[in-house]
DNA sequence: CGTTCCTTTGAATTCGATCAAGTCTGGTGG
DNA sequence: CCACCAGACTTGATCGAATTCAAAGGAACG
């Protein structure tokens, strides 16, 4: 037994401007007391199960949701039972952008891990964000930054060869570890091997086998979902372009 | 001989409130007076060339771009010279959105005819946008919707079968085309096979073998860049997952 | 009217999907 | 504490679809 969650609801008291995601997150560049404005808007739900899901496909959207603490994925159905893993959200980014268009979600977003999530009513973010020119331009960046993944994932998906796209991802994953402020060079992933799949447009054997050639080609080794990058310049090179 | 391009220079000066496209463009829901400060902003150029590219990849965003009139499509310099075709954009759809987050274009936009563009500074969008409640739900209602374009783009790719990824794609540009006005069940595409098989993960004789496949499966009639679709229920059907 | 670019078609090859066993892991209950 | 169990992962063999290589037909444009 530990010795009690007092921890946990200490965290969850936390404001944003003491938030260790306070870089990356809306508050970048605001002034103290704006950032008080944001802070009341944030509602922050109590944890969040692995495989719970902060919403559903064709449900309203009515507030952004921001990954504070665990990994989430969103998942298109595909009508007839298959899904298709659209994305996968880290610390600090952004979830319920699909829906922005439309006003309905277009996907769910399930917890891979017990995580913790701050909400913010969309009405009200939009209220504030026009007295707060500062919380404007973050909120427009914000949005940018997410399309951005949305377009590495595409340049994933581009590359013919599985090996090259589990490198890109790999890479890719590292890079945002890196962002969050831990090591880039060696973490664990938070998805199984089914959900890399799906996101690279392969199946599992496929993400499996390319696995074990990363690692005897020397440039990963992997033991589960703990994974350790090699060479960061192979890597890099790999990524860039050049199909071996 | 033609008489003159003196339509040309009457349809450069159409303000907002007259255009065509007004119900897709941010000024929807808008109103009048507030319609003329967003026309305000507007820039309008000269026609774009086939092939002349509006941005280039590292250049800095200072403003957002609508297509009028005329196709684009957007492409991400893969380093060692091969191209990726990101997206395509039909008129009344942004482009140059893909800066938004690190300030700096991460593709370039290559018109795929004669085109026009209306472009509108970054700056003074969200200046206006501040002030004007409409307009800042409207600049978020459009990025939704390209976001959502890109989710479609994803989508096709997904799918394993060639011709299921070619019939998403006509299906998505028959949607997009009888939105604006346009007949969605018989049209002329844009852009080459080989921008098709970029956009879509697949060589260009895929592509093409694709095409003849539909057509004798009795799908669509195509005759070099002239698409007809025959069966509105059977491609639905397609699209909705059942992999034949 | 010829040249260039785009597109189609064919034959051979390759890489990933599929089918089919196993192995490893962490968690549960005896 | 150990045995068992379910879910996640790996590995092998076969098959098929898309790529590759090659060539020729068609459309657009000066």
């Amino acid at each position: 037994m530990e010795p009690a969650p007092v921890i946990d609801l200490g965290s969850l008291r936390r404001s944003c401007a003491q938030c260790s995601l306070r870089q990356l997150c809306l508050p970048v560049g605001i002034g103290a007391d704006d950032v008080d404005r944001i802070d009341r808007l944030v509602k922050r739900r109590k944890p969040v199960a692995r495989n719970e899901r902060l919403f559903h496909t064709g449900s309203a959207m009515n507030r952004l949701y921001v990954a504070r603490e665990g990994a989430f994925k969103t998942v298109a159905g595909n009508e007839d039972g298959e899904e298709q893993v659209m994305g996968f959200h880290l610390p600090g980014e952004l979830m319920g952008l699909d829906a922005l268009g439309t006003g309905q979600h277009r996907c769910d977003a399930i917890a891979l891990e017990t995580a913790q999530v701050c909400e913010v009513p969309l009405e009200d973010l939009q209220r504030v964000a026009a007295e707060v020119p500062g919380l404007q331009r973050q909120l427009l960046r914000v949005i940018g930054f997410s399309m951005g993944r949305d377009q590495d994932h595409l340049e994933m998906m581009s590359r013919r060869q599985a090996g090259d796209r589990v490198m890109l991802f790999l890479h890719s994953l590292s890079q945002r570890f890196e962002g969050l402020g831990r090591d880039g060079a060696e973490f664990s992933l938070p998805m199984t091997r089914e959900d890399i799949g799906s996101y690279l447009g392969l199946v599992i054997e496929t993400v499996s086998r390319s696995f074990t050639k990363l690692q005897d080609d020397g440039l990963i080794a992997v033991r589960g979902r703990q994974v350790r990058l090699l060479s960061a310049r192979r890597l890099a090179e790999a990524v860039h372009g050049r199909t071996n």
